[in-house]
DNA sequence: TACATGTTTCAGGAATTCTTGAAATCCCAG
DNA sequence: CTGGGATTTCAAGAATTCCTGAAACATGTA
């Protein structure tokens, strides 16, 4: 592997992280490639620049299909696929959090329905049970809140990102406007769920 | 291993789930039993009821404990040392946040902070060092507003949660209050950062 | 100190995951 | 239909991670 020094560290750090991330070292490092590359790869140059088998790039590259992580297109007479990454770092987040939660997330939820669906036989096994209600409810929460903003424009999560923690500014502004409704609250109230 | 029906489900789940979390087989059963029981467990009932070795129980609570993820107590007269799983799922969300944080985002933000020091010397290192400062910057700003929200009381970050893309109108009255200033317009423009 | 109970360490075998080269397949141009 | 470049599959070897039993260690008690 030959490539300039800031680039390698890049590169084999992110191999290095693969096994945190879900996915393997060469995946790793072939995707941090496609990452800082200004130009679409095919799979020799990044066999030739990575140093590992042909086979392995192949694979790697299905993987990233696999995860929606990279974009494939041709190049004009040019038989070869080429790889690249969306140049949108949030497009990137919202595709690694939609494939996270498919596979890290929704399999337990499956899992929960089923279970909550049967019949306890014993005193342990309805304690059991309340737990898992309370884990399903608590992520059904989470996922929820997660598909709403899934659905915000980019421009607006931004927007609510930059604002951390002054969210909760807002929203005991929002209490004190339906506590004491003033000409807004009728909007505003809609939004009360649960505590 | 002989458990409830029910039980055993969600253990073997949570087995087969770790790979994908990051943690192994015995250390994912190990949890989900925690997680289950009424009562706190020792080692050598934990072995018992999953069928496992001793050893292999200790090394998997010891990881367990790393990941602040189950709480140590004594019985009295008792030597042995009993684990349990907070009750407080909220708790639990927070932890495995942070940890994961900790794992998995940390270790590249001082990667990319140390990379984005040097000069680079070539225009792909150029583009490279560019490409990363915006990935830096993203994480920055996801991490950051991770960090105000984890300290928002759980009443609050429920409330949040409970709204979901909801934050978005009330973004959007923000705005309008901001665009035509009305009484409480100089509350609210003082939480504008960027766009 | 000797003993009993409980926990951790650790080297090696088991199981899983990763990587490779060779062969098979695909697909377009002529 | 054929030739050849491009890609994928696959079985086997390499590397890594997991799991175990035995031994070492720790701690409280008599």
């Amino acid at each position: 592997m030959k490539l300039p020094p800031l680039i390698q560290t890049f590169v084999l750090h992110f191999g290095e992280m693969g096994s945190r991330w879900g996915i393997s070292r060469t995946v790793g490092r072939i995707y941090a490639l496609l990452f800082l590359s200004p130009t679409p790869l095919n799979a020799d140059q990044i066999t030739e620049k990575l140093g590992f088998s042909r086979s392995n790039v192949s694979m790697g590259l299905k993987e990233l299909q696999a995860w929606n992580l990279v974009r494939l297109q041709h190049l004009p007479d040019d038989r070869r696929e080429y790889f690249s990454t969306p140049d949108d770092i949030w497009a990137i987040t919202r595709t690694l959090a939609e494939e996270r939660k498919k596979r890290e997330i929704d399999p337990t939820l499956t899992m929960l329905r089923e279970i909550l669906m049967q019949d306890p036989d014993s005193d342990d096994e309805r304690y059991a049970q309340e737990r898992m209600r309370v884990m399903h409810e608590h992520i059904e929460l989470l996922t929820g809140w997660y598909e709403e903003v899934q659905k915000l424009e980019t421009e607006r999560l931004a927007q609510l990102l930059g604002l951390g923690a002054k969210v909760q500014k807002i929203l005991e502004m929002k209490d004190r406007l339906t506590v004491f409704p003033g000409r807004k609250a009728g909007k505003t109230e809609k939004t009360e769920k649960e505590t």
